[in-house]
DNA sequence: ATGCTGGGATACATCGTTGCAGACGATGGC
DNA sequence: GCCATCGTCTGCAACGATGTATCCCAGCAT
């Protein structure tokens, strides 16, 4: 058997109790009494048995991060980022893939996963505000993404809307004027994909320049969506100088279908992402896209989440954090 | 608080241990007190504590992966594989990112880290065999890739040396003779660099083609190691036709580098990866490498963990999977 | 001396579940 | 009519830690 705090406790010749307020940095404790301990731990080489804590205690340690597929290229970013940030305030964390199925992401939200966790960074996509409330129960609960926002829940975002429209500011600059857009989700509004949708019009507007429902393809963010995106496009006829995927992956996929096509980038068709992927630097050619300062984005909603846990953060409403964001002006569209 | 077994005994009028039993799928209750139980269940809504549960039984039905940098897309795709794997029979997967440090490694070898999971997929970079097994304790442990090759453990891996050898000589037979290696590890020969790289040369002895050390890069793999390589390569005045990343995302950072530098491919120089990861099919030109049958990996990994866990599988030794391989040829080297 | 205060350590109950051993009534063989 | 067997169910202890309440003693004021 593995070595208890009891066994600890009797080769230090002091209490049960006495080992776990060493463990536990309990303020009076003889200086005298502490190094006992502490020898005796050393000696027998006890580890804290962290299933028998968490019973006693009703803490695990581990937060959860529920998003829809670990292998896409941002959440597999946003995972490591998010990991470390937990690790450096002594957490851990345990990722549950929802697939953007609802019976998972409800899964994810009350049954067991919830239970090895003590709080959750959740990116809904297919569930709503109100159906979540209804599930959320007590334990804290920090929504990643801009699919939900509501005064209800804890939100870190980015600016996608700003952040859109400077991107396609910048086509507009360019010269461009007839911007397809892909990886549109024409159910919602409120989704990330309706907030850069969103500042797509508004870049137009205030150019002046036309609105075109033509040049709105509709797909799921993965590349193999945004290369079919584009083919639709080209075969439908309609024409398009530039194309603005609403999410990296989007847009690398639409890349490739262009550049098989015989369709020169930039030249013919300017290419935009949003994500800043590390695969974005080093396309053929490098890929234009938005930073959503992923880093300052798992920092804070860490943090914001062991806030919640720790009582440090009490507002009833839901706290927004939005972090920045930058353009990166790259080669597909420069 | 919660619901407890308690009540739902209280409720359906029978022991807790008769719940208990119903939970646990034992063979003699009758039909009619099942249902009452289950009926309880229902009606209160009872839940399992898993803490609790993990404490009496010494089960986590965690199992434990451990990698070097889950923002790696071979690594986010296998961990996505395998937490599918894992959870298709009740288990889940807790990740850990080693940053392919020793200390790092060592931690999640008999760390806190080890104590939450039943088992672990372990993915050694920087620690030899001696150090883990001095390390490894009673619980199962499976080795992924080939750090690590060892009659002492479990081992899944893939044909690396085979797969490298039809990857080279298929760049042969394209007639290229110059075929520069990138990612190289000088300082091991049985890892995975190594192993791949042997694939290399002895596809060049079997086509007489003669072997140069100065188109062996060592480099780190990832991309913009794989871009410096090149740029290496390049101003060095080597002369090479084709360029082998030892794996992906190293042939993507060449891949770039080439193009920037004006470098055609495939016509000057052909590229090829290893790992066929999602990225691969969409590069531009798209990358000819080596798919490892990663879902057979994922899926085999975790059987044979199970089968350690459950006693299925009682081989002293360690028992070697080793998947099958196939060849994608695209555009960078046709 | 006595009472009070607070640092330092302890005993005991408790978290929610499962393993073990045994109880109980009904059945069947002799 | 007795004992062994079988199916069904139960009680108790235990997993390894923490919370609560309490106890003891030294130091100080009264």
């Amino acid at each position: 058997m593995a070595v208890t705090m009891n066994d600890v406790a009797k080769a230090a010749g002091v209490s049960l109790k006495t080992v776990s307020n060493v463990l536990n940095n309990y303020e009076f404790i003889r200086p005298a009494t502490k190094q006992r301990v502490q020898d005796a731990i050393a000696e027998l080489g006890y580890e804290a048995n962290l299933t028998a804590r968490s019973l006693r205690s009703g803490k695990t340690s581990m937060l959860g991060l529920v998003l829809s597929d670990l292998s896409a290229p941002y959440y597999a970013e946003l995972a490591s980022k998010l990991m470390n940030a937990a690790a450096r305030h002594g957490y851990r964390v345990l990722v549950e893939q929802s697939d953007a199925d609802p019976g998972a992401e409800l899964n994810a939200l009350q049954g067991p996963f919830r239970q090895l966790t003590d709080g959750l960074l959740f990116t809904p996509l297919s569930i709503g505000a109100d159906a979540i409330a209804g599930r959320a129960g007590s334990k804290p609960l920090v929504m990643l993404g801009e699919h939900i926002v509501d005064p209800r829940f804890d939100l870190v975002t980015m600016k996608n809307g700003e952040a859109a429209q400077a991107l396609t500011a910048h086509l507009l600059a360019g010269g461009r004027r007839r911007i397809a857009v892909i990886g549109a989700h024409p159910e919602e509004s409120a989704g990330t994909a309706g907030l850069r949708l969103h500042g797509y019009r508004q870049a137009l507007d205030q150019a002046g320049a036309p609105f075109d429902p033509a040049l709105i393809a509709p797909g799921e963010w993965r590349r193999d969506a945004g290369a079919a995106a584009v083919a639709g496009l080209l075969d439908s006829g309609v024409e398009f100088d530039a194309v603005f995927g609403l999410n990296d992956v989007l847009a690398l996929g639409a890349l490739h279908e262009l550049l098989i096509r015989g369709v020169s980038v930039p030249r013919d068709v300017a290419v935009a992402g949003f994500d800043d992927i590390d695969e974005a630097r080093f396309a053929s050619p490098s890929l234009t896209t938005v930073s959503p300062g992923m880093d300052e984005i798992a920092e804070r909603s860490v943090a914001l989440l062991l806030d919640r846990l720790s009582g440090r953060e009490t507002a009833e409403a839901g706290v927004h954090v939005e972090s920045g964001f930058e353009l990166r002006i790259r080669e597909s569209a420069p």
